[in-house]
DNA sequence: ATATTTAACTAACACTTGTTAGTCTGTTCA
DNA sequence: TGAACAGACTAACAAGTGTTAGTTAAATAT
């Protein structure tokens, strides 16, 4: 057999692909070129173009579920739950480069599973919510608009993917520690 | 003569629907009938698919380097750069809901006007890099390390066009201003 | 050594893509 | 009124799309 590829190998350039000109732009003929192999060789291995976004986009969403079940479950204060949200995105973005491009911008081509993953999503915006509102409760977090702070604090923990690539020297728990002390103490001196 | 349409609908429409599926999902076919005419009726008022994600990329582009090059020119110190510079997002972002989607996701599928884009990207990122260093050098702006603060305020304003479609009760003013609070003075109490 | 399985290949399919050519009808202006 | 034009239409194109069928050869299991 001149070459043995594998299902992990056609994920992983597929996401590669996907982040480079998104998942429409991707054609099964791109796709097995990049890899060294005929699109037709390609359905020995899996069942369609939207499997591969699937496989993609759920595992991901299904690592962050999970992770904010962990912080949820934790009796941590507020801030520390944030913290601890801060690390999550950093591992998981440093450890899925190329499917948080798809997650974050091909979702919608989802087909069977678009509904799963928007109640993934939805779930976990309001768990984050909820942290943050506690937070002001408690008053560990100041009275500003919860949702203001949730979408700042989510824009940039969504983002990461574009920039942990571009720097690669600063090291994850740099970054993370950094990061964190940005978004709660703000950059004022 | 049944339909007037102007080349304003157009590309008015393309937005709106390439902020839903993407430039490469998008077919022109798609764009007709959504307009309520034929495809090839467009091309009377357009010359390609190209052209409507140039028109729509690079006016944004140009109008957010127009804005930095006013806030670079005045004097102010570094925070009052930085609260004019998220001024001029949700400025923009508030007028341009749907083209902000394709400069953030569809900019790698522009062909002749790449190079351009991605220089007014790159200086349009410059700028802002300096009005952060140079706050850290004047002692208005925490020593962390200028990457992460530009990082995860760019972020933030980058993904406003996403959040302000969810929150029309929210005015532009008052969110500019608590954004400017959040993004400034942090979350902490 | 032989039989079975794995996984590549070529060829083709039905359909969709952006775009052009040519036509016809309603509007504008002399 | 009639000529010129604008802008819609139908029809078609060449190229590209995801995917399937059938074939062949290498790897593995008996």
């Amino acid at each position: 057999m001149k070459q043995k590829i594998s299902k992990e190998d056609i994920i992983k350039t597929a996401a590669k692909l996907f982040k480079e000109k998104g998942f429409s732009a991707v054609t099964m003929r791109d796709l097995a070129s990049k890899i060294g192999v005929k699109a037709s060789s390609l359905y020995n291995h899996i069942s369609s173009k939207q499997e591969l976004l699937k496989e993609i986009i759920i595992s991901i969403a299904e690592r962050f579920t999970e992770g904010m079940a962990v912080i949820m479950n934790s009796n941590s204060n507020s801030i520390d739950k944030l913290t601890k949200i801060v690390d999550l995105h950093v591992n998981i973005a440093s450890n899925n480069i190329y499917g948080m491009a798809s997650l974050n911008n091909d979702w919608m081509h989802l087909e069977e599973q678009l509904d799963y993953y928007l109640k993934l999503r939805t779930d976990y915006e309001d768990n984050f919510r909820e942290i943050i509102i506690n937070g002001i409760k408690n008053n560990e977090i100041k009275h500003a608009n919860p949702e203001v702070i949730l979408f700042s604090i989510l824009s940039t923990l969504r983002s990461l993917y574009l920039w942990i690539p571009k720097k690669e020297d600063l090291n994850h728990i740099e970054l993370s520690s950094n990061l964190t002390s940005i978004l709660i103490e703000g950059i004022n001196k």
